[in-house]
RNA sequence: GGCCCGGUGGUCAAGAGGUUAAGACACCGCCCUUUCACGGCGGUAACACGAGUUCAAUUCUCGUCCGGGUCACCA
């Protein structure tokens, strides 16, 4: 046995698995041709950001492009300081409220599926344990003792010495070196360790690789002795990527832009090992306006940055998604033209068209394509989107929808499925005020009539109006009997007319049709008046007539 | 500071060595219309700056500036 023998079986003793048995353990999956693998692997902070989905969509949207692509859900749960109860269902259940089901991987709590697993990095040592006995087997790892204070020192000398490059490496690594009985000498006494790559990157060497979607790009190479293994034995992020990502036979790693510099250091890692190095897309960051300049979303900062904010605000998840879509690819609007009634899955989705720099976030557009999403949904659906919406975040609007299942869908219905549907609503949380005139209950009545229109006329016109009412009247027998209305008391039931000749009249059937809308919604602007009233029926529209004209006496 | 990445209207963006520099959102106006919404038509508004290459640069090169990322026993 020789030196580096030696100190591997000291450091790992109970380590027997070699890389090889990992290999047979988890084979190459033998997919076709082309399949891609990729994955989502947050650490479970307790909530799931808003780029998470986004790099998650991007993510399964680049394996389903293939074949049998496969796309699955890790979670690196390796910093316990950063990990809060139950993380991993908060993520799990961010995702699947927008419709991302991973294939394989961590599935709920304590659950996963998949040959390939464990995919909670925690239940991983001994994988990452066996690879780092194998890499101190060849030299290319080592103990480090030192402590933070030494660190910080080193850290503090190069500052002091104005090196252009600071860290653990070269002269400045003072582990690096030790002879095999100083190693020995400290494990015995119990020191504490880190494990350390030998890096075997010159600052002279620049390495080149393509990333899918930021293209050539040309670094340093790697000098660092990075820690592989922390003091307790648990991979940092850089090794546990390597290993899981080589033995979860990952092929396209898609991740955020803020991974990009250690790029050089992780093909390094890939290499140490004897993997191959899997292909790269990193992601922009969706970014938020900030005094005039850009910065990435913030969970601190930013409600939206959650994505319990989108579902807490009644976005349906096609919308967010779709909005997501348009960020991704900047031709998916154009696709969506031209394919109105597919299904989001249906579209071409292309990593390398992706934008490289970070798109700041839209709220006019979302709710833009919110409007646009629920315009062509069918009555049933909002309705049962919005009751499923109001049953988890407004019990009084869940009563009112549910307690008269076919009026709520008659307000839903109202212009609904023609060629041009109204866009009102753009989210759930806006539908309670939308609806608010046709429930009694969340009803406030208020008369306050437009400037042009004196008292004494409204009160004439609805008088008169009550009288010709008929809530079963068709539309066109109903809007005749308006104009019917108008010339006896001053009014032009011709618009044009009015508008050539303003002095000859009190006001057109506009005015008309306002009152009268005033009295029965208390509002200016609704949808069809006529749907409306034959929602609300005969009685309950007499009723606010009578009451409207009591207050204009 | 070192190393990366980026910079086309307010926002997202297409684009190409020669274009009237697309489109979408937002905004404004007009039309349609019983209101609103929808829809239609139109409008305001952009190639960060300076050199160089070229007959020609917003596009290629270099520099400057600005923005972002990263330099941990965090991911």
């Amino acid at each position: 046995m020789n030196d580096n023998e030696k100190l591997a079986e000291l450091l790992f003793p109970n380590i027997t698995k070699t890389p090889e048995d990992y290999e047979n353990i988890y084979p190459e999956r033998g997919l076709s041709e082309g399949a891609r693998v990729s994955r989502f692997a947050p650490s479970p902070t307790g909530f799931l950001h808003l780029g998470g989905l986004f790099a998650s969509m991007i993510s399964q949207l680049t394996t389903k492009a293939t074949d049998d692509g496969v796309f699955f859900l890790r979670i690196e749960d390796t910093d316990k300081k950063r990990e809060i109860d139950d993380g991993v269902s908060a993520i799990i259940k961010g995702l699947d409220e927008f419709g991302i089901v991973p294939d394989e991987g961590v599935m709920g709590f304590e659950k996963e599926s998949g040959a390939y697993g464990p995919y909670q990095q925690s239940k991983r040592k001994d994988v990452y344990q066996a690879i780092a006995k194998n890499l101190v087997k060849q030299g290319m790892a080592y103990p480090c003792f030192c402590s933070e204070e030494e660190l910080n020192e080193i850290r503090a000398e190069q500052e002091k010495a104005g090196t252009d490059i600071q860290g653990y490496f070269g002269e400045w690594a003072r582990c690096r070196n030790l002879t095999f009985d100083e190693q020995k000498a400290k494990i015995e006494a119990g020191c504490p360790y880190t494990l350390r790559l030998r890096s075997m990157g010159s600052a002279d060497n620049r390495i080149k690789f393509e990333d899918m979607i930021k293209g050539k790009i040309e670094m340093p190479e790697n000098i660092q002795d990075v820690v592989l293994l922390k003091t307790d034995g648990i991979p940092t992020y850089h090794f546990a990527h390597a290993v899981d990502d080589h033995f979860m036979r990952t092929t396209h790693v898609v991740r955020g832009d803020e991974w990009i510099s250690s790029v050089p250091l992780h093909i390094q890692l890939f290499k140490a090992c004897g993997y191959r190095v899997p292909k790269y897309a990193h992601i922009s960051p969706i970014m938020k306006e900030d005094n005039g300049g850009k910065r990435k979303l913030s969970k601190r900062k930013d409600p939206e940055a959650s994505v319990s904010f989108y579902t807490e605000s009644g976005y349906p998840k096609e919308s967010v998604i779709e909005y997501l879509l348009t960020i991704a690819n900047s031709n998916f609007e154009d696709w969506r033209k031209a394919n109105k009634d597919a299904p989001q899955s249906a579209f071409p989705f292309n990593l390398k068209k992706m934008s490289s720099s970070g798109a700041l976030f839209d709220l006019n557009k979302l709710n833009d394509v919110s409007k646009n999403v629920i315009s062509v949904m069918t009555a049933e659906q909002v309705y049962d989107k919005a009751v499923k919406w109001a049953q988890a975040f407004d019990e009084e609007l869940y009563k009112l929808l549910t307690a008269d299942e076919a009026k709520a869908k008659g307000i839903f219905a109202i212009d609904r499925g023609t060629a041009k549907p109204r866009k009102d609503i753009a989210k759930w949380d806006e539908i309670k005020d939308y609806v608010s005139f046709f429930y009694n209950e969340l009803y406030t009545p208020c008369y306050e009539l437009p400037e042009n229109i004196a008292k004494e006329d409204a009160k004439e016109i609805l008088e008169a109006y009550l009288n010709v009412f008929d809530a079963n009247d068709d539309k066109d027998t109903w809007f005749e009997k308006i104009k019917a209305l108008c010339e006896p008391l001053g009014f032009t039931p011709n618009v044009k007319e009015y508008k050539k000749n303003p002095e000859a009249f009190k006001g057109h059937v506009g005015d008309v049709s306002t009152i009268i809308r005033l009295a029965i919604t208390s509002r200016k602007n609704t949808p069809d008046l006529h749907s409306i009233i034959a929602l609300l029926g005969n009685e309950e529209v007499k009723s606010r007539i009578e009451k409207a004209i009591n207050e204009y006496k």
